[in-house]
DNA sequence: AATGAATGAGAGTTCATTCAT
DNA sequence: AATGAATGAACTCTCATTCAT
C-alpha cells in the first residue's frame, strides 16, 4: 500500500543524521506523502504521520522542526521521483515507432498508473504552488528539466525521420507535458472512459504526420 | 475585482429564502469562491467568508447550516460556469479555421483566462473529487457534458473539410480535454515559458493534418 | 481572596462589547491577575484562568485573542491602581507631620500592604519591563506619574515649613519612590524584620532636619 | 560579555566530580545566569542552556539532574556576589567622608553596575522567593548578612563622628538597603531620570544630619 | 563523560458549530 | 434575519526528562 520509496537500508554518511535517524525521516516522510495521497493538505495531521511511522508527534518534531518542514520533505520526494535521466537511445532500431513513443514520452503516465498516488499528491503541490512561492520555484525547475528530457527525446526521433521533420520541438514538448498532466487529471475524475490506446494513435498521428493505414 | 458571477438580483419566489435571503446567499458563496481560490480549501474559514458578506459566523450558518453545505454551493457555481450551452454553427464560413479552432475549441482557455480563479478552484475540486465521491460524481457530470460538447464541433470540422477526414472524434475530443486542462495546469506553475501560439499551430496541424507550408 | 477590583456592575456603553462582556472580560482579567500574583507569569495557564472564570480557554480567546492580550489586561489594571490623583491639601494644619507624612507619602506602602499581591504582580511586571519595551513604557509612564505626585507633596510640605527649606525635592521625590519600592521589596523575603515604626521615625528626621528629641 | 565570574579552573578534588566536571559545572551555571538575566526564568530553557556551553541536554542532566538542581547552581553564584567580607576600617581618617559614604555603602550599587544582570536576576530570584521557600530562605540568610555588614560600617562612622551621634543604626541599614533596592528597580524602568548625584547628597544629609551649606 | 533518539504531558491557539435572544 | 457569547475537539508545537549506547 506504501506509495513512494520501498525502504532500502541507504548508508549515506551525512553529516548531522545517523544512518538509523534518516531512515526513520524517511519513514515520516513516506507516511506523510500517504496521507496526502489519501486525505490532501487539508487533512495531513502531524499526529496520524507520526503514529503511522510507529512513533510519537514530539518524535516528528525531532526529525522535523515544523509541519512545513515535513512537507518539503515530501516534495523533495515527488520531484525526485519525476526526475528520468536515461538519456534517448539514439541506436536504437526505429523501426517499433509505438514501443519508443510510449516507453519514453509517456513513461511518465506509466510511473503514475503504478502509483496514482504519485500524481494526486502532484496535483495537491501544484495547487499549492499557486500560493507558495518556494512550493512554485521548485516545480517549475523540475518541469523544466522534464521537458528538456522531452524535447531531447523528440529531437532524436526527428532526427532518425521517425517524427515529422517540421516539428516544432519545443512547443511539442508543451503539448506531451501538457497532455501528460490532463490526462492525468481527467483520470482522477473519470478513469473509465479515456480510451487510452486510441488515444495514443491519435498522438502518434499527429507526431508522425502518417494516417493510420500508413502508419500499420 | 470579485471572480465569478456578477449575476443581478434574480428574484425567484423560492419557499423557504426570500429574496433578500437568496442574495445573500449569492453573496455568501461568491466570498467562499474567492476565498478557496486565494487560500484553497485548506484556507477557507467560514469566519472570513462571513466577514467578506459583511455578517457574522452565526448568519453564515442559518443560511448554509454546515461548511460542507457551503461548499456544496460553491460547486454548483463552478459547474455551472464550464457548461456551454451554444451547439456549433453549422453554417458557418469554414473558411478561418484558425479562428473558429480557437473560438469553440480553445474557449475554455480564455474563459479561465479571464478568471485564472476560475481554474485555481476546478483544480481544489479536481483535489476533493478524489476524495468526495459526491464531488466527483458532479465533476464527471460536468466533463461529460463539456466533451460531447467537443465532439459536436469536431464532428462538425470533419464534415465541413475543416478537419482530417480520418479524425478519430471521441479520442480527439479526450486529446483536447487533456490538452486544454493540463496547459491549465502548467500555466499555474511557470506561465511565460509556454509559447501559445506555437502550441495552436501544433495543434492545428494535428487536426488539420497539413503541415506549416500547405497552411499558409 | 481575590486581589483587585471588586466587582462592581460598571455599566459602561463601549462600542464593541456589551454590559455582559465587559464583565467577563474583567473577571477573566482578575483571575489571571491572581494567578500571576501566585505563580508568577512563569505559572500563567490560559486553561487555568479560564477555570477560575467558570469559562472555557476557547471562550477565554473569545475575549483575549492572545497571552500577551490578556497580560496586557492585567498590565492596565495595576497600573491603575497606583494612580493617586488626589493633590496635597494646602491648608491642612501642619500640626501633626507624622500622621501626614504617613497618611501621603507612605500611602503606597499601604495600599500595597492591604493588597500584597499588588507588589507581587508589580514586581513581575518590573522583571518584564527589562525585556518588553511595551511594558517599560507603560511602567515608565506610571511611575513619573507617582513621582510627581510626591514632589507636589514635598513642596507644599517645604512651603508650610514642615520639612527642610534645603531638601533638594526632585532627589527626595527618587529617594522616597526608591525607599518605597525597596521596602516592599524586602517585605517579600523577610517582613517580619523591617522594624517599619524606626523606619518611619529616620526618614522623617531626614525630611524636616530635627533630631528625635526635637521633633518630640 | 559574560555576567558573573571569571573565576578560574578552581581545581578541587571533590567526591563525585573531576576537575574537568567541575568547569563544565561551572559554564553550565554561567550559561544559565545569562539567560536568566537575559529572558528571565520564564525564558530559560534547558536546550538553550547546554548548546551555549558547547554540550547537549542530554549532558546538561547528566550534571544538574533537574532544572531545579540548575536553578539553585545559579542561585548560589548570585548569593556569593552579594556577600562582600571585608570589614570597615577604622583606622581610615574620616576625612573624606563622601568617598567612604560611597565607596563602602553604596558599593553594591557600584557592583550592580558593573554587572546590570545582576540585580536583573536578583530581582527574578526575589520574585522566586515569594513562592519558593527555599530560594526565600537563603535569600534571607543573604540578607540579613549583608545588612550586618552595613550596620557595622554605619557602627564605626557613627563612632568616628562622621555620622549623627543620634542615628538608629539597625532603622538605618533597613533604609539603605531598601534605599539601594529600590533604586536598581526603578533604573530597571527609567535608568536615565535618577540624578544619582544629587541623590546620594541627599542621602549624605541624612547621615550626618548636616545641611548643604554645613557640609561644604 | 557524552549523546542521539524518543517521549509524556501539556502549552497556546483555532475553528465549525450551537443557542438564547 | 441576525448576532454575541460560548464551547468541544482538535491542532501544531514545546520542553524537561529518560535511556541505551
Amino acid at each position: 500500500m506504501r506509495g513512494v520509496t520501498d525502504r532500502r537500508p541507504m548508508p549515506r554518511g551525512r553529516a548531522k543524521h545517523t544512518q538509523h535517524g534518516e531512515e526513520k525521516r524517511e519513514e515520516l516522510v513516506r507516511a506523510a506523502f500517504d496521507l496526502i495521497a489519501e486525505r490532501g493538505f487539508e487533512g495531513l495531521r502531524t499526529r496520524e504521520v507520526a503514529a503511522r511511522s510507529g512513533v510519537t508527534v514530539a518524535t516528528l518534531h525531532y526529525y522535523f522542526p515544523t509541519k512545513e518542514d515535513l512537507i518539503r520533505g515530501v516534495m523533495a520526494v515527488v520531484v525526485q521521483q519525476f526526475r528520468r535521466p536515461e538519456p534517448p537511445d539514439r541506436d536504437s532500431p526505429a523501426s517499433d515507432l509505438r514501443t519508443e513513443l510510449r516507453e519514453v514520452l509517456l513513461s511518465r503516465r506509466r510511473q503514475t498508473r503504478q502509483t496514482p498516488q504519485l500524481f494526486t499528491v502532484l496535483l495537491e503541490l501544484t495547487t499549492r504552488a499557486t500560493r507558495d512561492p518556494s512550493v512554485k520555484a521548485i516545480m517549475r525547475e523540475s518541469e523544466a528539466e522534464w521537458r528538456e528530457h522531452i524535447s531531447s527525446h523528440l529531437r532524436a526521433g526527428v532526427e532518425a525521420g521517425v517524427f515529422r521533420s517540421d516539428l516544432d520541438v519545443p512547443a511539442a514538448a508543451i503539448v506531451l507535458e501538457a497532455l501528460t498532466r490532463g490526462r492525468s487529471m481527467l483520470r482522477m475524475v473519470s478513469p473509465e472512459t479515456l480510451a487510452d490506446e486510441r488515444v495514443n494513435v491519435e498522438i502518434e498521428r499527429w507526431l508522425t504526420g502518417k494516417s493510420k493505414q500508413q502508419s500499420h
